[in-house]
This record gives C-alpha cells, sequence and structure tokens, in this order.
RNA sequence: GGGCUGUUAGCUCAGCGGUAGAGCAGCGGACUUUUAAUCCGUUGGCCGAGGGUUCAAAUCCCUCACGGCCCA
C-alpha cells in the first residue's frame, strides 16, 4: 500500500521526466509519518470498528448533564469521524471529530491511552477518520467532552484539509472536489441535508394523496414533451440514436391512458443549454398527473403542497430569501399573461392584439424577437423580458397563448389561450402546469404547427409523435399535468443564490485531473 | 456568444515595474482543561499557461485555459 502511494504521489507531483522535482514537504511529512505507523504495525485502514454514537446523539442527550452527574456515569461512548483540529500540550491535548451529524470535543491524555494509542495519536494529521471511545465529562469550560480512553486511526489522510478558520471558499474548488467543501463548509452539507429532507416531503405529499411513484425513459428516440434542444447519444448494438429527455411528459401521460390516473416521478431532465445560475444543463424535476382534475384545481393543489414543505421545514409560511421575505400564504396572486403585460409591462389592451405593434414594443423593450413571429410568441418573448423579474411574491400566471403551449388544452371560452399556469417565485419561473389536451385530433393540429415553426428555423420546436398522438386514440382521461423545478424549489428554501449551491456536482468545463 | 472581473505557498489573502510576503496549516522545541489555545524557532513558490514590451515583469500589453458576476 505504501509503495503504492508513494509511486502515486512521486508519479504525479515529484517526479517530472524522471527526474526529482522539488519536493512536497507537506506530503513527505504526511508519507514519512505512514512510514512509521506501518514499521510499529499499525493497520492504516481497518474496517473492524462500529461506532456506536453519533457526535449530535451525545450533545442532545447530555447538554443539560451537569459536571458532577456526568463525573458520576461509567457508561462509555463511541464515535468515529474526521479529525479537525488539534490543540497540543504535550502530553494531552483538545482534538475536534466530526461525524455526519456535527461536532465533539474530545480529551486526549498520556496517562488515559495505551502506548501504542498515544503512539498513533501522535501520528496523526487533522483530515484523518478516528475512532475514539470514553466517558464523557465537562471542561472547565462547560464543554461537554469525550475523554479518550481507547483511539484508532480508521483511515490516513495525505493530503492537508483546507484551512481551519476560513475554510474553503473558493468556488471552483468547492464545486469540483465537493468533498472538500463538504469537510469544510458545514452550512453546505446542512444545504444538501434540506434538499433530501425537501424530496421526502413531496414524496410523502404525493403519496398521501394516492399518487404512484413511477420512473419513465431518461434515454428516448424523440425528446419530446417540452420546448428545449436535447443531447443526443446513440444505442451501439441497436444501432439507434437516442435523445437524453427533456422531459418525462408524453410518457407519464401514456400511464394515464393507461388508467394509473395518479402518477408522478421525480428525476433528471437535460437540456442542451447555457449555463447560469438558473440554469444546469441536467435538473431535477417533480413531473406529476392527475386525472379528473384541471389546472385550477393544481393551483390549489400546489399552494397546498409549498405549504406543507414550508411548514415543515420552517415551521411557518414566511421566510426570507435573499434578503426578501416571500409569504406562502394562500391564495396566491393569479393574473393572466395579457393582464400582466398590461399592468405590469405597461402595454395598452389595443396592442395586445395587434402583431406589428407588439412586435415594435417588443423591440423598444430588446427582446429577441423575429418579425415572422406569431403574437402569441412576441407577447411571451415581453413577458419574459420585462415581466417575469417582477413577480416576486408566489404569482400563478394564467391565460397563455396556444402557439407557446403545444401539449395544453385550449380554453373553452378562447380557443387561442390554453388552460396553462406557470407559477413565479422571486422573478423566477418555479413550476408550470395545465389541463392536458387529451383531443388527438387537435394534438395532431398543434403538432403540424410546431412543424411549420421547427423548418422556420426553431429547433427548439416539438417534434411530431404518432405514437403519442395513437395514444391519445385509446382515450385519456381529462386530466391536469405539472413540473416543479426541485432545484429551484431548494435554492428557494436553502436561501441559495446559485443553481450550482443545490446540485451536489454541477456541470463545469473539463480540467486537468488532480 | 458579449461586457466586467479573478487565478500568487496546502488553505485564506496582501503585493500592482526594482531581491516574492502575511495569517492559518506543516515541521522542531516548551506546555495535562484548550476554544482560531499560547510562547520560541523554522520549512515551504514554474506569482494559471504561452508570447511580447522593458536594463528589469507577479506587476504593463496580447493570446489561451479555467472560474465568478451581469447581459444575450
Amino acid at each position: 500500500m505504501l509503495d503504492y502511494l508513494v509511486k502515486k504521489i512521486y508519479s504525479n507531483k515529484l517526479y517530472k521526466s524522471g527526474e526529482i522535482m522539488e519536493d512536497n514537504d507537506l506530503l513527505k511529512v504526511r508519507l514519512e509519518k505512514i512510514a512509521a505507523l506501518k514499521a510499529a504495525g499499525v493497520d492504516l485502514y481497518p474496517n473492524n470498528v462500529r461506532p456506536q454514537n453519533t457526535t449530535a446523539e451525545i450533545l442532545t442527550e447530555f447538554c443539560n448533564s451537569e459536571a458532577e452527574a456526568l463525573a458520576q456515569q461509567k457508561q462509555l461512548f463511541s464515535i468515529a469521524g474526521r479529525l479537525m483540529a488539534v490543540r497540543n500540550f504535550g502530553k494531552a491535548a483538545f482534538v475536534k471529530i466530526q461525524d455526519r451529524k456535527g461536532q465533539i470535543q474530545s480529551y486526549i491524555a498520556k496517562d488515559l491511552l495505551s502506548e501504542n494509542a498515544f503512539f498513533v495519536f501522535k501520528k496523526l494529521d487533522i483530515g484523518d477518520i478516528i475512532y475514539i471511545s470514553g466517558k464523557l465529562f465537562r471542561t472547565k469550560t462547560h464543554e461537554l467532552t469525550i475523554e479518550a480512553h481507547d483511539l484508532r486511526l480508521l483511515s490516513k489522510a495525505i493530503h492537508p484539509l483546507p484551512e481551519k478558520w476560513h475554510g474553503l471558499t473558493d468556488v471552483e474548488t468547492r464545486y469540483r472536489q465537493r468533498h472538500l467543501d463538504l469537510i469544510s463548509n458545514p452550512a453546505v452539507k446542512e444545504i444538501f441535508f434540506r434538499r433530501s429532507r425537501i424530496i421526502q416531503l413531496i414524496r410523502q405529499f404525493m403519496d398521501k394523496h394516492d399518487f404512484l411513484e413511477v420512473e419513465t425513459p431518461m434515454m428516448q428516440p424523440r425528446a419530446g414533451g417540452a420546448v428545449a434542444r436535447p443531447f443526443k447519444t446513440h444505442h451501439n448494438s441497436l444501432d439507434m440514436d437516442l435523445y437524453l429527455r427533456i422531459a418525462p411528459e408524453l410518457y407519464l401521460k401514456r400511464l394515464i391512458t393507461g388508467g394509473m390516473e395518479r402518477v408522478y416521478e421525480i428525476n433528471r431532465n437535460f437540456r442542451n443549454e447555457g449555463i447560469s445560475t438558473f440554469h444546469n444543463p441536467e435538473f431535477t424535476m417533480l413531473e406529476f398527473y392527475m386525472s379528473y382534475a384541471t389546472y385550477e384545481d393544481l393551483m390549489s393543489y400546489t399552494e397546498e403542497l409549498f405549504a406543507f414543505i414550508a411548514t415543515n421545514i420552517f415551521g411557518g409560511l414566511k421566510f426570507n430569501y435573499q434578503n426578501t421575505e416571500i409569504d406562502l400564504t394562500p391564495p396566491w396572486r393569479r393574473i393572466s399573461v395579457k393582464e400582466a403585460l398590461i399592468q405590469i409591462a405597461g402595454m395598452e389592451p389595443a396592442v395586445l392584439e395587434n402583431q406589428v405593434q407588439a412586435l415594435a414594443f417588443a423591440q423598444k423593450k430588446g427582446c429577441k424577437v423575429k418579425e415572422t413571429d406569431l403574437l402569441g410568441k412576441v407577447l411571451m418573448a415581453i413577458f419574459d423580458e420585462v415581466v417575469e423579474k417582477k413577480l416576486i411574491q408566489p404569482t400563478f400566471v394564467t391565460d397563455y397563448p396556444v402557439a407557446v403551449s403545444p401539449l395544453s388544452r385550449r380554453s373553452n371560452s378562447d380557443p387561442d389561450i390554453v388552460d396553462r399556469f406557470e407559477l413565479y417565485i422571486y422573478g423566477r419561473e418555479i413550476a408550470n402546469a395545465f389541463s392536458e389536451l387529451n383531443d388527438p385530433a387537435d394534438q395532431r393540429e398543434r403538432f403540424m404547427q410546431q412543424l411549420q415553426e421547427r423548418e422556420a428555423g426553431d429547433d427548439e420546436a416539438h417534434e411530431m409523435d404518432e405514437d403519442y398522438i395513437r395514444t391519445l386514440e385509446y382515450a385519456m382521461p381529462p386530466t391536469a399535468g405539472e413540473g416543479i423545478g426541485i432545484d429551484r424549489l431548494v435554492m428557494l428554501f436553502t436561501d441559495s443564490a446559485s443553481i450550482r449551491d443545490v446540485i451536489l456536482f454541477p456541470l463545469l468545463r473539463a480540467k486537468q485531473e488532480y
């Protein structure tokens, strides 16, 4: 093992074209310690130890115990974790051990340990994984501490950890070497614990409402169900091009047609687009479909879901995001696209009905629009540019144009708009929902319209999907469906400014190995 | 893709034409109740890469690589 390490380290860092370069002292010192431990017969990587406690468990149970009471206590506790700090006094020391739940202090003294264990202690480095067992006591300054009666090295670290005080702040290193980030920055671990908790709560809520969790293909022959550019891949033995899914929508609706009536899926979507503080090429969505419901039912369902999460996380419906108070108390504001364009973008009602005037307005506002764009598309461009960022408190935006919603049901009152909403919080789209289009003839027309746009150069337009239309021809029950961006939701509930702070391994450009 | 900005010791940073620095970590020494322990001593650098300008470049200019923020 040692030979392997020496070879590896020397090949990476210290040898170059066969010649020894300057020594890296930090590595050399650690290798010498490893050699000394090995020479003394110490196993560097034993796996026969079972810690019986966690730091948090001990700290919680004995937080109120006085020194005298602890002194009576004979019980032994054992923990394992990473050595985070050492305050050395020669024949004694205070150390901090960190496990998955937190940190606890341990007191190491020469006369409390075997000669062998104290020898091992003297060869430890910050970053090593160790095991400690002993009884509890309070120090002069009242800190609950484990008096180490036994100490074992469980795994030796060769590289030094980031600094104890400032931690690791370089964002690039934090994302590329997330293990260091998790070790050094406790708040980061909290974010991902909370992310997991939120997803757990969502499952709990969906299950409570009798939804079935399913898994549908992430590799699809056609990338449908959303307006986005897909990633392409290839299956060798079938010699078939496949796309990473941009949405699970069309498959979930096949399950609805199959009679499952209420389904949901929490998993990754992949969209071949730019990266920003709100976009990662792979991201997690909750998508669910509920038969015999409309998009209006989903508005209150969404309010309930968010309230359920917020209550469990914050104990209430109000919380701060980036120094702004967000209030999830239902009912949330509901506004149509056109009302929003009038009230928030300041457009004249007449302009909303006139493609030429709307286009002029859009260009004045600096929107990316083409002369040939349909009115609905122009209005949405203005909405995205001007209105979106002003929707701070939770807002359902409704009455989207048919042109930008090829899978949504037409409104009964106006065939040019669809029964759809998008949910905005803090200027960001968090959810998108609609009453599903289950009329196969209309669906075919919509796809035809999309094909025209594709031919006109819009490579994000939806593709024709005969197989899906055929599914609808077997009759899909009236259904409403919704997608919620989990990463953005977690950003909101963890007060994170960047999506990269809630994704463990955000996509970065490839870089040389360390 | 564009604008601004960053990359210096393991980590956090200073230095911004004139001999590469600090704190922490590390190493040696003292110290058996510390809390970023303290005290004494000390090692450690292809100043992101490559080109220029200059007597002289970490510092000025150009190109590239990889980030961050804003915009598209």
